[in-house]
DNA sequence: CAGTATCCTGTCCGATACTG
DNA sequence: CAGTATCGGACAGGATACTG
């Protein structure tokens, strides 16, 4: 064992981590977004080993965020498709953009989320489609689910000690709620 | 050179995973949003070996996504606070809980984001807080911004060629926009 | 408590060559 | 075109011991 699994830990972060954490998958799975589905797509796009790129790309397949179709009899060809979870882990990819956009491009922007319709440069922020106000840290913080385990209970406890604090904002977690 | 650079690359994901890419960065960084300040709260919260966390926050104060402040002056002690870059990441983290969430935890949640006020289980989702709408892969795509190089660009042609295909549902490129 | 100092192993990753 | 095979280097990460 070089590296713990992070399914022990019962974090849905950690969880998410062991599908894509690997330097190249997200990469990969952007290109997936860009419309890329075969191997030597990838390849020239990213400028990754081709070894790598199997890797990756087989791993991508069994945490079944891709699909491997055959798309011709002889020769037999493949191509990678985005699963309905990889097409679900869009949101991560813009979040990931939009704060990269923000923070590291002080030159201007290479790439924009646009609005097809206006033409507009959008502006992604999350929201709570439930109660539809934006998830800022004042109204919204983690709380323990159903199938909270000792660890993650005591993390989460954590937060909620530290919110005497008020110098620090973290999102503190939500032990008692007024329901 | 073990691994190539993405801040070659010109793009706002892989400038943001040079940052965070690293298997333990994301993980400190929940952990920080949950108000740990302190080494053997980061220790023991994640089971890291003391080394490695001394690596992954050293990096993380470099990329200003933490702020090593001294906080005892005998004996010197020091906390990392996340600074506003740092906070910035929070969106991302909470879609990455909610990806998580949805795809892998048959067994039931560990963890929600919660409506303090109304203590309902809150379901995130990304909007455009341009026009208010939510950015499904429709009405919204990725566009070369103004400092585009050629390599962003032959990216996103490359999708905007794949927008033939309809079978195929990526967020092909933004090409022309009827502005 | 907050790390530093060593040592070791696994593997990520790159480079290159090769195949049906 | 879509990979497989092989090699080697760098380093992430683990384990443990030690320090002020």
């Amino acid at each position: 064992m070089q590296r713990k699994s992070f399914d022990k830990m019962q974090c849905p972060i950690a969880r998410a981590l062991e599908r894509v954490g690997e330097w190249w998958s997200i990469l990969i799975l952007r290109d997936a977004f860009y419309g890329m589905t075969r191997f030597d797509e990838f390849q020239k796009s990213l400028d990754i080993a081709p070894n790598m790129l199997t890797k990756r790309l087989t791993a991508l397949v069994e945490a079944q965020l891709l699909e491997r179709r055959q798309y011709s009899e002889k020769p037999p060809r493949y191509e990678y498709i985005l699963t309905e979870r990889g097409r679900d882990f869009r949101p991560v990819l813009w979040a990931l953009l939009e704060w990269g956009n923000n923070n590291f491009f002080p030159e201007g922007h290479s790439v924009d989320l646009v609005n097809r319709k206006t033409g507009k440069v959008a502006k992604p922020v999350v929201v709570d489609s439930v109660s539809g106000k934006p998830m800022t840290a004042e109204d919204f913080g983690p709380k323990a689910g159903p199938a909270a385990t000792e660890g993650v209970r005591r993390r989460l406890a954590f937060g909620a000690a530290k919110r005497l604090h008020p110098e620090l904002k973290p999102d503190f977690s939500i032990d008692k709620v007024t329901s």
